[in-house]
DNA sequence: TGCCACGTGTAAACATCGTTGACATGTGAG
DNA sequence: CTCACATGTCAACGATGTTTACACGTGGCA
């Protein structure tokens, strides 16, 4: 698609948008790397020339996974940045939607990234950069109108915790009390947003 | 052990202890029913006498792990309720501390009962009466000493957020800033539980 | 132009797994 | 005592991840 420049055509690209498109459709824990390789038309052991294992090939499509993330919370917070005179605390509650819908839109995907299907450990390479980007925006979009005068740790701890918070509202909407996204209710999620902002403020200024 | 009355012992306890073992020792992502059998010192097929499948196995599983986890926070409330005069707020601190520890102090059986690795749909049957017994405890912790006059909704969305937070800091320490239970600062969960008290009860007299 | 090394894909095999069906066996009820 | 049934065994099936030895095709260098 990209380059069909050798062989037979780019296959680690291939193999990627097989084993994308089988997560968002069924899930990480159905992926095989025999199937990926049957629906690319290629030998199963063709797979090892570009990942080393399957955890590997999991971690790889899951790092695609983080770069959407990011895309989507970043473009929530560009819009609010552009806006003029928006009230600065709204940023969280902005950049807090995004991430939960896209949870609600992506579940299969969101599993394989917050789950432990790889080791984590060893994966650092695909997944760090992805993760930092999107930990990056939820960061400015806490620290989004804060006075200076607030130490750095307290700031680090405040952006734990109000990710803790979108994460696991996705996390238990998908794995604990499961239903689809369009069941979730609006006010179920403005109430963690504003739980979530409220509480945040109150932890920074206290 | 507990009721050695026919053929082989108690069969389905014994499994159960020694997946239970497997689980918190190595995580549930290497377990598997032929090793259980083998440590067990019995045929694997010997196992779907007592378990439907391997994810029938698991969430009886993360059954038991409920109720460890809702021994732990029902004794953190029941101590609280105990404490004469004590402030109606700090109850939601105190048992989602406990939900904390628990998590940070189990972690592989942690991600099975909030993982995905047994299809939720089926095996209600053993979850969720560990879960609604944990949930009860959390849901009497947000509502400790506020108003009658607030509607059921907002509660029922309070408590939903409560769990949000206290999970999702769980989870993000075990799955995604990896570290061992001793690493996490009493600060950073300080911080979480200070926020959510302090974010709901906003939320719920706003 | 010719050749060769290397990146890439193939083929076959190995160990292991979850699961099933037919068979054996011990136990408890009548 | 006996017989039905719950429980455990044995052997097999299909499938998986992974490795090893081999084949091919292309690009760089003489």
């Amino acid at each position: 698609m990209t380059k069909p420049t050798y062989h037979h055509g780019n296959l680690h690209a291939a193999l990627l948008a097989e084993g994308l498109r089988h997560v968002r459709q069924h899930g990480h824990s159905s992926l095989g790397i025999r199937e990926c390789a049957r629906n690319v038309g290629v030998d199963p052991s063709a797979t090892y020339r570009h990942f080393r294992n399957k955890k590997d090939f999991l971690a790889a499509i899951a790092a695609e996974g983080f770069r959407e993330l990011t895309t989507q919370i970043r473009i929530e917070f560009d819009t609010f940045k552009s806006e003029e005179g928006s009230d600065s605390q709204v940023a969280l509650v902005r950049v807090g939607r995004g991430y939960i819908t896209f949870g609600l839109k992506e579940p299969n995907l969101y599993r394989l990234m917050f789950g432990d299907a790889f080791g984590r450990n060893d994966l650092r390479k695909y997944l760090e950069e992805g993760i930092h980007d999107a930990w990056r925006i939820l960061q400015a979009a806490v620290r989004e109108g804060v006075p200076d005068s607030i130490p750095e740790v307290r700031l680090q701890r405040a952006e734990s915790a109000a990710w803790s918070m979108v994460h696991g509202f996705v996390s238990l909407a998908l794995d604990v009390q499961p239903r689809s996204s369009e069941e979730v209710q609006q006010g179920e999620i403005d109430a963690v947003l504003h739980a979530a902002q409220t509480g945040i403020l109150a932890y920074l200024t206290k």
